[in-house]
Parts: C-alpha cells; structure tokens; sequence
DNA sequence: CTGAAAGCGCTTACAG
DNA sequence: CTGAAAGCGCTTACAG
C-alpha cells in the first residue's frame, strides 16, 4: 500500500475501462449509476484521489488561485498589515467556498514575480494586495495586462481596467469619517497619512474628510496635513511633528488604524487626553481597533465581502463573465476615541 | 502570442531537441555552455516558463507545501487567532526561502481533510497548525500517520513520533512567568486558561508555573485556577469568576496574550488597577500585546524561528533526513503590566 | 452507456 | 554533449 493506487488500478478490480472509472469519479451522468457507485466505492476503499498535477495537465486548468501579498519594504520585516492579515483569511475562505485552492506568497515590490504564476500553470490567476505607493506598481500592472495575466487587485488602479480593482468606497469612508468628528463637537481638525498620488486610497480618504468638513461649513482650507505611511511609528513620528507645529487641533483623522494606533501613543506619552482634548478617528478597524484604549473609533472595511468579490471577480475574469461589482461600502464604527455623539447616527 | 511556448517551440527556435532544451533550462552541467546559453536567452525571450503540472508529474514531485490551519470552532468565524497568523507570515517566508509554493487551507476539525493534500499530489507534505483541543486531534493524526503522508505539526504531539512536532518549550515560559511575577513583588496568584489533558500547551505552562512558585518557597496547592480558551472574551469571563470567588489575588498569569487581553479588559471594568492591584502576564507576545494598555508583559514564542523549523523539517522528512531539532526557547517580555521589577532580569 | 486511443508538456534513462 | 523515445496519470473527443 505505498505505491498510491491510480485510475487504471481501479479500473481493473471494477472489472472496467479506464476511461470509465474517470467519468464515474467526476459523477458524470452517462455513466451507469451501478457502475458509477461500484467504481466510487472501490475508490474509496483504495484512498484514492485524482492526481492533480496530471488532471491539471490535462484540462490546462489548475482550479488554484495565487495570493501576492505585497510587503512595503519600509516596514518591519516580521509585521504584516494587520488588515491585510484578515483580507488573507477572508480571500482563504473564499477560495474553499469556490473550490480553488489559494497559493500564498509574500513578495517585495522588487521582485520579479510578474507572470510567474498563471505562465507556469500553477495558478490560473493572481490576486494582488499590498499597500504603499501604488506608482511602483503600474509597471508591474502594465506587464500583467500585456502577458493577459487574469489578475485583480486591491485598491491600486489599473489603467483602462476598472474592472480588475476592487477597492472600498475611500472617498465615502473619509466622509463619515468627517461627519462623525463633527457630530462628537470637534471643530478643529487634522488629517495624518500619506495623500499623494502614490496613495489613491490615502488621498480619497483625505478628500471625503475635507468634503464632509467643508459641507458642515468648516474652513477646511487650512487643515493640517502630516505624511505617514501605514504603520504605528509613521503615526508616532507625525503626532510629534504636529505637537511641534502648535496648531490648535481637537481631532485628528487617521488613514489607517496603525496609524491611529501610534498617534494615540503619542498623545499619551505627551500627557494629552484622548478622546477629551483630541480626538483620535481610525480606518480600516483592525482587531486592534478594539483592543487599544481608549477604544478606536474607526471606518470598517468589510474584508470579508473584499475577499468573496476579489475571488469570485477573478473567477468571472478567468471564465470570461462579465465583472460588474467591484465597490464596497464602508461602515462608521463608534468606540471611545471620539468622544460621545451629539445628535450622531449609526451610517446604515 | 495568446498561445503559451512549449519546450518544443524553443527547442524548434534553438534548432537543438527538446531534451536538450529541458536540460538546458535546468542549468545541467551536461549542455555545451552555449547551447544552454542561446536556448535560455529564446525561453527568456519568448517569456517561458516550464508547466508546472507537467513537470510535477513527471517528476512526481510538487514542490509545494500545504499549510493546514485549523480553527477553533468556538471562536468567531471571521477571526483567526492573531499567533497562527504570525506564524503563516514566518512559514510563508520559509517557503519562499526554500524554493516551496506554500498551500493555504483553513479548515474545521470536522473537516475531512486527511489525506487529500498529498494524496493527490498537490502538495508534498502537510504543516499543521491549530490550538484547541488535542484528543480531537489524534484520529485524524492516526490516519495521517497510517497513509504515511509526510506532515509537522505546531504543539501537538504524535505519537509515537515526537520528532513530527515543533513547539515551544512551554513548560520553560511558564517558568519564566513565573518569576517574573515573582521577581515583580507579587504572592497571590493565580492562573486562566485551560490546563487539561486536552491542552497540552497550555498544561506546560502552567506547570512551569507552578514549579517556579514551588521553587520560590510558595504554596503553589492553593492556585486558583480557571478555565479559558485562548479568546478574549473567554479570559473576560474567567476573570469575573475569579473575582466572584473573592479569592485575594494580586497576579495572574494567562494562558495566551488573547487571555490576558481580556482579562485586562474585565479588570479595567471593574475598576481594577493594572498593574498596581493586580499584574497580568500573557503568553505568545502577539502584535495587540504591545498595543495594550498597560503594554502587556508575556513570554515570546519565536515564531520566525518556528517556521523555519516546520518548513526545513518537513522537507527533511520528505527526503528521508533525520529531524533533530524540535524545540524553540521562549523569551520574556517585560512591559507594563506586571508593574516594576524589584531584582528581575531578563531571560537569555 | 462504454472502450480504445490520443495527447496535455514535461523529465530522464538509454543510446550514441 | 545531444537526440529519440518512453511515460508520468489523467481527460476527452471519437467510435460504437
């Protein structure tokens, strides 16, 4: 018993041909019920299992889906983005639920990794994630798009193929973001994270928060803006830089939790009270968001739908359906770190 | 250029067979320097890669490793306990390390997962990973052990095959904790977590533990001690328990940092100061220990280095190498949350 | 409903 | 150093 048994083996006690015991495998109806349960049996005694790599061969099919998770390579190597960790989890079960296996990698914007997956048959698709400055991509991207490599992506635009994106709603995300620090009494506002180009997110985020200052009424000309990139320290670092610049602020909007998670840090170690003299707004809501204290008030990305749409949109892209969703709507989360609402409302 | 170049179109191109072809992309020492050198140059240019499926079968090898994360059913669908998680980033990078594809699946203990991985060549051997309770493991283990698939596991023992298992030396963290608790001034204490047959891991602490206390002169009979699963709101409950049970308590030492996390959360409640009234000690050193507040002491797992160990070692029992080495030393942690040390220092 | 045959794209003895 | 050939274990027209 440890040589595993093949198809032409169970032919052979099924008293059948090959070729029949494959149909009777994959419950193909011009099989013979009899015969089919005869077969399936005998399969099942042996411990039998179809041998992917030639089925695979066979069908120029793999049934596999290839995560890329992209590591900003300014980060801690041994930390990845909390909310990338959960898309993972979310992107796993989606791909069980769809009957594909999920190839996991992690790779550095440097490396070669274009066409690598779909070109040598492991994978019939590719799912990017990553944050950081999406700019370092766009070559990438075009080379994917050129090889016509079944790919989607997270957040990052791909030019001329909206299609393969699926992002939240940053702009609306930011929105509630302003309407809920408005709502909580706060008048004097600044925003910490990156809102370049290179950070479309980032930048939507930013414009949904100034919109939703600049519709209460609110001088939103003169907001503070301090660069960060997504993790606790960038926000540490950038709370002391706007401590040193003395403006007068009562609420800062974060672009990421990690963010927000080092600003509040920062705030503390200055001996400044949050939510009670600045209040503190995340996005993303990471576990975290949850654990830090005071409680993080924060947008939630639905990573679970973001997961099932990557999946199955790159499904539809692989079997040449069309993709029509690809937009998720965030929610306001309300913890502790804002304060208590004054008139304000659950969005949804 | 819709159509995918085989080994034959190079070979065709290169003007040589397509055996050569095959060894030449393979860097055999066998092809004539230039051969290898103008058929790599055409599979370069013509942006070849060799079919995976095809050489897999052939080679009957697939260079892939699955990753089997198992779930604890008790704990909410869309979270994963943040450890694992940290450990797939270290096992991921492992792989990649290695030259493996690395397989993702979660699974449920109910699943019937045994056997499928290798069985149909997907996958050359299995890394399991999961917390929970171990006698529901070993059926499934058994079987893995009986179709003689290749596979490690995080923790739980095998039997009969110690060298299948990687973990921490968890009896030597409970020790640890031990004394820092002690070290930290405190007498009281107590522990939460599950320290059943059932969970070993958590046992070994918690021996390790009391041994300290033992060693330190300390009536360790009268511990309290309260169940918990590694959650947060488990290590909630098991804290409103003991604080019902009245018993004079000034420490407690956590199975894991999610435990703790939540024991924190209920004292804070209660109104409880950390660690002034009562020290709190984790177990894992996840990312949410360092975000809590107060910063929460706890024992290191070297996760970096256990995935190293369970990739390498599960390659060494593919290719029939001996295993020798199982067990990782953990690290103490000193944060907050056991207040000041009075003559402590630290482990390693 | 079933079988004989071809072929997916490689790797690797075997022969030269 | 190179080539012709076999074969890994399936799936799927094709024929009956």
């Amino acid at each position: 018993m440890k040589e595993k048994a093949t198809s032409f083996d169970i032919a052979y006690m099924a008293g059948v041909s090959q070729s029949t015991v494959s149909r009777a495998l994959r419950d193909s109806p011009q099989v013979n019920k009899e015969t089919r349960e005869k077969v399936q049996a005998i399969a099942r005694q042996l411990n039998y299992k179809v041998d992917k790599n030639a089925s695979n061969l066979r069908k120029q099919r793999s049934s596999t889906l290839a995560l890329l998770l992209f590591e900003d390579p300014t980060t801690d190597e041994s930390l990845i983005n909390p909310f990338f960790l959960s898309m993972l989890g979310s992107i796993t079960r989606a791909c069980a639920k769809s009957g594909q296996d999920l190839l996991v990698s992690f790779q550095q914007l440097s490396d070669d990794w274009h066409a690598d997956y779909e070109d040598s048959k492991k994978a019939d698709g590719i799912i990017l994630l990553g944050y950081g400055d999406y700019v370092d991509y766009e070559e990438k991207l075009a080379k994917l798009l050129a090889q016509q490599t079944h790919f989607v992506c997270w957040g990052a635009d791909v030019l001329g193929h909206p299609e393969f994106t699926i992002r939240s709603n940053n702009w609306q995300g930011g929105y509630l973001a302003g309407e809920h620090l408005i709502n909580t009494g706060h008048r004097n506002f600044a925003f910490i994270g990156n809102a370049s180009e290179g950070s479309p997110e980032f930048s939507a985020r930013y414009q949904g928060f100034i919109d939703a200052l600049v519709k209460a009424g609110i001088d939103a000309t003169q907001i503070p803006h301090f660069d960060a990139i997504s993790t606790e320290s960038a926000g540490d670092l950038a709370t002391e830089q706007l401590l040193v610049s003395k403006q007068a602020v009562d609420a800062i909007f974060c672009a990421s939790d990690l963010i927000a998670i080092g600003v509040i840090r920062c705030l503390k170690r200055r001996g400044i009270r949050v939510p009670e003299e600045i209040a503190v707004m995340g996005f993303d809501d990471i576990p975290a968001a949850s654990f830090a204290s005071p409680g993080l008030s924060t947008i939630q990305q639905d990573t679970s739908k973001a997961g099932e749409l990557l999946v199955n949109n790159l499904l539809k892209l692989i079997n040449n359906q069309p993709i029509t969703d690809t937009l998720i709507e965030p929610k306001l989360v309300i913890r502790q770190s804002c304060g208590a609402a004054v008139g304000d409302s659950d969005a949804n």
